[in-house]
DNA sequence: CGACGGCTTGAGAGACCTCAATGTAGGTGG
DNA sequence: CCACCTACATTGAGGTCTCTCAAGCCGTCG
């Protein structure tokens, strides 16, 4: 199964003609080259898509060229879920490497890939609040560890991690601007963590020593919007 | 017609029977004192329910005692809002105010009402797009006059600000507390926009000499949801 | 009156930033 | 194959924003 359809056959347990209808939209899969946008500020929605691989982000630029990723979305994660009608995206969504997107299959009311939708949702808002809370009262260190735990959740949902670690496809300069920091002192930040032995990160390859105790150092929290706890 | 019900109609144009559901539904109130739950991490989430008076939070609270406010939720708002069959909340509320909430009327799919719904969920996601804006990249100063024009923008949606002000039940800790600073800061930054002439707190009372130029100044930009720019 | 919560002020420390230079690896053209 | 370029990572020195700790002040309420 495909990294995507893995990740939402894990909120809900999916259907094989959940699974069928996840490959067949993947087929119609197209390609976005890194750095294009995939949704426009203040424009039109669109349909809703689904990540088939790749990353993208949901950025912010202020007029002095300050910017910001809200959040990232990865092989899985939904484009504009939406309940309006006439929707106007809130914030601009960039592919930061080659991604491939398909239309998210439709999903009756209250089917399985409905309730998966849902629950990608909830999860999408609760990561969303995470992050407030790292950029609120987390300091470098314990942002980026924390930061990186995510990551590694999320791929590890979509069988994207293994167990020592897993690629991302981020500069230092990216982390700075998802974490309110400079690209400096994440730099920096990341030695100390190297030099504690809690991470490595060579090339695009991140290996977490011991992401339970990673976890317990920066303080961070499981998420759940489930009563079932992920496999 | 009440402010939560003024909120409302000022997002959809409802219909008569719509505000008469409202009415009724405020009939129904409870009043849920200061400082009280009113969601908790990780419980139910319960039916969905709307702020006819008050303000309430949503609050994060670290292990060390650490404490932040991820959103706000003042009258008209919807607390508990979602589209899963048996959510867990992912943060908790908390009454700051005495709060009086009452169960949100049922909304038939594509109702007026339903959009208006809608419109104030996806409302509600761009604060949440906003505030990690002004967390992760703008300063104390500018953090400052964002939040309370933003709250001034919603308190007007409401018809709770008059042209010059509008009353905020928040003390300058509760302030740090949403935009990850210390109270002690807190306290000079809003000394330096007094000093600049660009705002007045006196009491509960807040005003804002001159919008305009505070949001040029903060570089802050509306927010739409929609196509239409609110009357 | 004293107690209390919230606001204000001061001095010193620390986290993070700015600016600028250097290092390094991969990629391209001659 | 080497020279060059570009993108990214790294390092240093100094500055600033924000924090910490502490004390004093003010209005309200019992």
């Amino acid at each position: 199964m495909a990294p995507a359809a893995v990740r939402l056959a894990r909120l809900v347990p999916l259907g094989s003609e959940d699974i069928a209808a996840l490959a067949s939209a993947a087929e119609k899969r197209r390609i976005v080259r890194a750095r294009r946008d995939l949704v426009t500020e203040g424009q039109d929605i669109g349909e809703t898509r689904l990540i088939v691989d790749g990353w993208a982000a949901r950025v912010r630029q202020l007029a002095d060229g300050r910017r910001l990723f809200l959040s990232f979305l990865l092989p899985g994660d939904l484009i504009g879920l939406c309940r309006q009608p006439q929707p106007l995206a809130v914030s601009t969504v960039i592919a930061l490497t080659e991604v491939s997107v398909c239309a998210a299959p439709s999903a009756s009311s209250a089917s399985r890939l409905d309730q998966a939708y849902a629950i990608s949702h909830a999860l999408e808002e609760a990561y969303l609040l995470s992050h407030i809370t790292r950029l609120g009262r987390l300091n470098a260190q314990e942002r980026i560890g924390d930061f990186l735990l995510e990551i590694y959740e999320r791929l590890s949902m979509a069988g994207l991690a293994s167990t020592d670690g897993f690629d991302v496809p981020l500069t230092q300069e990216s982390m700075a601007d998802a974490l309110g920091l400079t690209p400096v002192h994440v730099n920096r930040m990341l030695q100390s963590l190297r030099r504690e032995g809690d991470l490595d990160w060579k090339g695009r390859r991140v290996t977490l020593h011991d992401p339970a105790s990673l976890a317990a150092k920066v303080g961070r929290a499981p998420i759940r919007v489930t009563r079932q706890p992920p496999p």
